[in-house]
DNA sequence: GCCAACGTTGGC
DNA sequence: GCCAACGTTGGC
């Protein structure tokens, strides 16, 4: 069991698109960076615990929580020659890049970014440093149970 | 729009 | 394998 933080623009998915969505579920496509790829390949497990956060935005932080909800499997849209996330060097036989199936369980007041910053037992979190542009980090234990415990 | 930081590409 | 050039991310 292990816990995460996944980026999202929410003019793409938002919290609330995700839960509109059915079962509160979605794909999580579009990550096209190796080390992010790798995360959902070889160490995401259905169950694991993810911090919903929304970049690239007006107020940027976490706004709710979600599980993951499938093991890994190919990204439609890397084969559609329409999608902005075509990849033309991925085949059916040989795909580059990898969705996993991401339920949300719970839209939280928003924690912004800055007050993130302002909490001592979250100085160490990935998304905090600087020049950490990974969209999908792990979280530890001690900073997802500081996370939760001050959105309940 | 700016800019720092990082990742990828491709010539050599 | 090096590294310059370019592209992307993402907060501000």
């Amino acid at each position: 069991m292990q816990y995460w933080l996944m980026k999202s623009e929410p003019d793409d998915v938002s919290i609330d698109d995700l839960m509109a969505s059915p079962n509160h579920t979605t794909a999580w496509y579009g990550v096209r960076n190796y080390q992010a790829r790798n995360f959902m390949r070889d160490q995401m497990q259905p169950g694991d615990g993810v911090l919903f956060y929304h970049s690239s935005c007006p107020q940027p932080g976490i706004a709710g929580l979600a599980v993951i909800a499938s093991g890994p499997y190919p990204d439609a849209s890397q084969f559609d020659p329409n999608s902005h996330y075509h990849d033309p060097k991925a085949t059916q036989e040989q795909p580059r890049w990898i969705s996993i199936d991401v339920q949300g369980t719970q839209k939280t007041r928003l924690l912004p970014l800055a007050e993130m910053r302002s909490i001592a037992a979250l100085e160490d979190m990935l998304v905090l440093q600087k020049g950490s542009r990974l969209s999908i980090t792990p979280v530890t234990p001690a900073q997802w149970k500081a996370i939760v415990t001050l959105l309940a």
